[in-house]
DNA sequence: AATTTTGTACAGAATAAACTGTACGTTATT
DNA sequence: AATAACGTACAGTTTATTCTGTACAAAATT
C-alpha cells in the first residue's frame, strides 16, 4: 500500500463513522445507524449473518436492529429466489425515508401527548369547581393557563411538522 | 379530599410528567425535562436547592442539568438584589425557545459532518489516482458515489431545518 | 481576617442499556 | 419423516450512563 494514503476499508470505515453520526440524530442508537449505514454502503441486500461479520457483533444484536429499523421503515426485507435466509435492504432515497420516518415520529408522539394533556386538562376543570380554599383556586388556574401553553405548544409543533413532509418533488 | 378528584399536586405531578416525554423528543435527557418542566411550571426563578427539593435528587445533580439547559438556551440565570444563591428561570416562550435551540442543534452538527465527509471526499479523489486494480476502483467509485448522495442529504437536511426557524411572527 | 455559604469537580455506587450465547420453535431441505 | 438451517426469545454478563456524597475553591457575611 502506498505510504500517505488510505485503503478502501478504511475510507468505507471513516464513511460509516461520519454518516452514523448523522442518523443518530434521528434518534437512531449507534448501532441502528452504523447498521443502516452499512447495508446502505452495501447496496445488495444483506443477510443477519453478513451483518453480523460486516459489524463483528453477534446475530441477536442484528436480529434486533433489523427490527429497529423495520418498525421506522427505514429498512425493508427482500426475498431472491433460491435464497433462503431473510434479505434486508436500506432504502436509496436517504432524505425522503429519514424524514418521513422522522416526521412521522414526532407527529404521533405530539398527538398522544397532546392528547393526554387534555385528558389532564378535564380533569382540571373539575377540580376547579369542587375548590373553595381561594388559594388552591389561584394555583390551579395558574397550572392550567401553563397547560394550555404546552396543548398549544404541540399543536405548532404538529403543523411545523406536517408542513416538514416531503413532496412529490423530493421523491428524486 | 373528595373522592375521585385528583390533588391540585397529583395533577402538577402528572403534567409534569407528560409534558417532559415530549420534550424528550427534542434529544433532552428525562432528567433535563423534567427539571425544565419544573422551572417552568414554577414560573418565578428557582435556586439549585430549590430545584433538588422539588425533584428529590441532589445538589450536583441539578447542576449538571441546568448547565446542560443553559448550553441549550433553554434557561437563563437570573440575579435578584440581596439573593445570594444563583437563580434560574426556563423561558416562556417554549415554542421559539426550542425550536430555536433544536434547529441550531441540527444546523451545526449537520455542518460538521458535512465537513467530515467533504474531507472523505477529497481522500478519495488523492487515492482514486493511485488505484489500477480495476475492481478497486469500481469499489471506490461506488463509495464516492454514495458519499455524494450522504453530503446531498446534509445539504436538503440544512435547508429544510433553515426554513423551519421561528419567524418574528412566532415571538407571541 | 475568620467563618459560613454556595456551586462544582471528582470518585465510587446505583441504575439502565447493549451485547452475547444458548435454547427452542419454525421452516426448508434431504 | 428425519435432519439441518434459520431467526428470535431469554437470561446472564458486560458496558455505559446517571446519581450521590464528600471535598474543595470562590465568594459573601460576620
Amino acid at each position: 500500500m502506498a505510504p500517505y494514503s488510505n485503503t478502501i476499508e478504511e475510507l468505507h470505515t471513516q464513511v460509516i463513522h461520519e454518516f452514523s453520526k448523522t442518523l443518530e440524530m434521528f434518534a437512531l442508537t449507534p448501532t441502528e445507524a452504523r447498521l443502516f449505514v452499512t447495508l446502505y454502503l452495501h447496496g445488495e441486500p444483506m443477510t443477519l449473518d453478513e451483518m453480523s461479520k460486516a459489524l463483528g457483533k453477534s446475530k441477536t444484536a442484528m436480529s434486533n436492529g433489523i427490527k429497529s429499523l423495520l418498525d421506522l421503515n427505514l429498512v425493508e426485507s427482500v426475498w431472491k429466489k433460491g435464497v433462503r435466509k431473510d434479505l434486508y435492504r436500506a432504502d436509496e432515497n436517504l432524505y425522503r425515508q429519514f424524514m418521513t420516518s422522522y416526521i412521522q415520529k414526532w407527529l404521533d408522539a405530539a398527538n398522544r401527548q397532546a392528547h393526554s394533556l387534555k385528558q389532564i386538562e378535564s380533569s382540571i376543570k373539575k377540580e376547579v369547581k369542587q375548590i373553595e380554599e381561594p388559594a388552591d383556586m389561584e394555583k390551579i388556574e395558574e397550572l392550567h393557563e401553563r397547560l394550555g401553553e404546552m396543548i398549544r405548544f404541540h399543536r405548532l409543533i404538529t403543523d411545523n411538522f406536517k408542513a416538514m413532509k416531503p413532496t412529490a418533488k423530493d421523491l428524486v
